[in-house]
DNA sequence: CAATTATTGCAATACAGTTGCAAATAACAC
DNA sequence: GTGTTATTTGCAACTGTATTGCAATAATTG
């Protein structure tokens, strides 16, 4: 993506056209995976720029829905008993996005098809698997 | 779960029952749900104990093998371009718990079931779904 | 009860994320 | 091009969770 196109495409956005900001969309698009913030600081260690302008140029370009952010889980560890009944076998685990509440969904099956770079752990059931969302509490809160 | 018992279970695992220390497995055991530190510590606030006692415990519990500590995703956020042609529609994402790499697995199908207490959620698609594990590359290291 | 060894409290550190504020710079009108 | 204005940037500071060192304390064992 050359540069006055990646200039066109902030100014579009309402956003001015930084080299800073041009970087990192640049980067984002080019990417073939989610990238973190500490990833992309790593790869743009040799420009110029400081760390938190980076991190506020990916929220910027979030709010204007050039990128999408996600957590995929939540930044902290959690613990449960070996000895629970459903704690005997591995499990899903469903974390509401809005009140944080974890449900652990023992009897829910889910078939993982498609795989690729992970066909191994998945054929052998070796995974961890989170679903997230609102929990039926919450969208009903919100008149879901 | 009574007293005696704590003490005889955290004894046969080898580690001294400290008050602190039933206390972590009493609730533990008792919960309904995976438990993060910072909850244990909210639940047991007018015990005498020290946020890192309880902590402390959590990571013994866990070295015995009485609790079961998972990190449901990890604590950085990230971000993709809404432009990539596989960004259009939301799609599961692996997460190799060994390298920290995250692949995109838009081509992947699953099929849930059985939920309970997130049925709307799942009923509608409006979830994420991540699933973590060993990537083939790192099993391939570890001769797996 | 005394000796030994594990556990605890406190303080400090690490790291990602986040925000305030003054200085620098892009956009725009001229 | 130059000047004006609003946005953006760098730096420092602060939040929250996780983690560790070390000296004081408590649980075990005999």
């Amino acid at each position: 993506m050359n540069s006055s196109l990646l200039r066109q495409t902030l100014h579009a956005a309402n956003l001015r056209a930084t080299a800073a900001r041009m970087a990192v969309l640049e980067l984002v698009r080019n990417a073939s995976t989610p990238l973190s913030h500490g990833e992309i600081a790593e790869l743009l260690r040799d420009g110029p720029w400081n760390r938190t302008t980076l991190y506020r140029n990916l929220i910027d370009l979030e709010k204007a829905g050039l990128v999408r952010r996600t957590q995929l889980g939540e930044p902290v560890w959690r613990f449960e008993s070996t000895a629970k009944e459903h704690g005997v076998r591995s499990h899903p685990h469903f974390l509401c996005s809005a009140c944080g509440k974890m449900v652990c969904l023992p009897e829910m099956t889910l078939r993982l098809e498609g795989a690729r770079g992970c066909r191994k752990a998945i054929g052998q059931g070796n995974i961890e698997v989170q679903v997230r969302g609102l929990c039926d509490a919450c969208m009903g809160k919100r008149g879901i």
